[in-house]
DNA sequence: TTATTTTGTGTGTTCGAGCACATTTTTTGT
DNA sequence: ACAAAAAATGTGCTCGAACACACAAAATAA
């Protein structure tokens, strides 16, 4: 049978008290060979797994946790991870845990590292980090490694030894899965690939995407087909992109890398003459109604939401519930058309 | 702050003992107005969450939950449910819940009518069911709804006013996905549906599917392409089939119902001659080994993991934290190609 | 041999909710 | 007015792990 054992049916089973078996289980000294060995025999028999229950009923130890995060308000790609967050919250309001989020201003790296000065202050015993600036990223997590506070990353992966955990998605894969969804709708001319980013912070995130898209062509050697990259930012986006239309009368896929493909979908919405595949990314209400009209082919799913929800879990079940914290968690490549996006968004 | 108040707490703010707290907060019964006024003053002012560790602690009762699906070693569909249960199990272990797996031979209702007999034997407090026989499971869910036993269902979905729960996907929608990508892969030609089942146990199940694809091509108005439907059983699969192919030669896709789509597949990847798309569910290796070559072009996974998982720990959660047990849990619906295969196959 | 460490072992308390039971207060009946 | 019943309230124990502390048994020193 799969009766759950306790310390104290150890304890009678080896003939001993459960103060012994205890110093035993979590080898803290002062135990005779004896009693060891009897109590060994018996844990060699019997299967005993630690009540979670009772443990953590004892512990009156708060865990405190901080999300380091940009500011929704400034960038809305971050909205979903705020729900995410709340979800985690909800879910362990019961524990004895505290989640805290921290926004920082995504344009300044000023903003992160203040940001980051005031998660100290606090002294939490972990942090979930957005980590945009990879320099600075290595500064501050040596930082928290040097205070033995525990930092678990997301969004986007940053090299280093010292970055123990990341959640996320392979930005390389993804955009090997854009490409394979623009060969399926086009069979030759001219692709875009358009990185439209007020502040260019995540270019390596960018990179990524790109390479991911062009290696898919190059790979398959399919002809037919070239790739031009087009940087656009914020004021002259319309214009730019415009003149590159004209320019360029063979276009007929565009892969932006950011959120941002319902700008590029409003420009060309007004051109009914051109007829142009657009692939993008997230699911933000923008985009998904541009799915909805047609003029959106395709959408890669970040999810965000999942990617903060799990970076939190898993730190907070790494202390109520001695997990580990698993190295990555490479979230899927969810590729989202008009048919089967209302699933996903939440 | 946050403080996390106990009962305790709240005896003393209001100037009772906890006892009386206790009987305000579970109302039963036996409290004077004047003290029910005096705590429900400070339950207004103060956001009480009970402690579910201490809950749980207390409560001796083990929760019995039975899961009841069709033999994996008979149908290897249901194989990635043993592991979303086993999941289910890791994750509970500590606490007191015993969930256990038992199958039926999804050929026979007499099977699947006995080994019901055999859960309702072991009186347990909640059942999970891949509901495959519709009068069967209408008759067996009210014996458990007399027994008081609580009856989830998940794989296929079930009408019936007793049938209070549910996980799964909207297989019609599913039907109108692969509609959709196949007439992204096609401009025009012949597609077949194909029904692969030995026994046409599900035929709801597939029928759904169909009304799905063939509805998109309806309402969309596409010209150029015509459905045929086609039925193929265990013997004949082959000889049937290749004489379909023949005798078509304007055939240009398929869309299998089942997650047999391989046995389609390496039928057709001997005959070279003829370039046709295939479409199909579920990520079984056969199907995702055909998937790498080529020859399958998309896979609806269905996540029958996940359904089994989230079957059973909602129950999980109902018993252990009072969680309510949501009436439908519609999976999404995954699309998957060689690019992003990876990332689902667990 | 007796005093004094050192080492080993058992006991008892804590955490918070839940519930049985004891005790007090109020109400009802005569 | 007083007993008896009913209602209201408080007390105390339980669950299992963790750990402090008390106490006992050897080991060493004087």
């Amino acid at each position: 049978m799969d009766k759950k054992y306790t310390i104290k049916d150890i304890a009678k089973m080896a003939g001993v008290s459960k103060g012994t078996v205890d110093r035993v289980l979590h080898n803290r000294g002062k135990v005779s060979p004896t009693a060891l060995e009897k109590i060994n025999e018996v844990l060699n028999v019997i299967d005993y797994e630690p009540n979670l229950i009772a443990r953590n009923l004892k512990s009156t130890k708060v865990y405190r946790i901080c999300v380091l995060l940009p500011d929704p308000e400034i960038d809305s790609y971050w909205l979903p991870c705020v729900n995410g967050i709340q979800e985690a919250i909800t879910e362990f309001k019961a524990y004895s845990v505290v989640i805290e989020t921290h926004y920082f201003n995504p344009e300044s790296t000023k903003s992160f590292l203040n940001t980051n000065e005031n998660i100290i202050k606090q002294s939490p015993d972990a942090v979930l980090i957005a980590p945009l600036f990879h320099k600075e990223t290595l500064e501050i997590v040596k930082q928290y490694d040097e205070l033995n506070i525990m930092v678990n990353t997301f969004n986007n992966q940053i090299e280093g030894e010292s970055i123990k955990s990341f959640v996320g998605q392979d930005l390389y894969k993804s955009g090997r899965v854009a490409a394979s969804l623009m060969n399926l709708i086009l069979t030759d001319g001219q692709i875009a690939i358009i990185h439209i980013d007020e502040s260019l912070k995540n270019a390596v995130h960018m990179q990524e995407k790109e390479k991911g898209f062009r290696n898919y062509f190059d790979e398959k050697k399919i002809s037919g087909f070239s790739l031009t990259t087009l940087k656009l930012k914020h004021p002259n986006v319309e214009t730019k992109f415009l003149a590159f239309v004209e320019e360029n009368p063979n276009l007929k896929g565009i892969f932006i890398t950011t959120s941002k493909a319902y700008q590029i979908a409003s420009i060309l919405s007004s051109i009914k003459t051109r007829k142009i595949a657009i692939i993008g990314y997230d699911l933000v209400e923008k985009n998904v109604n541009f799915l909805n009209q047609g003029l959106v082919h395709f959408l890669i799913h970040q999810n965000q939401k999942r990617q903060a929800y799990l970076g939190v879990s898993t730190l907070v079940e790494h202390f109520l519930f001695r997990k580990d914290i698993p190295e990555t968690i490479l979230l899927p490549i969810d590729i989202i058309n008009v048919e089967n996006a209302s699933f996903y968004v939440s």
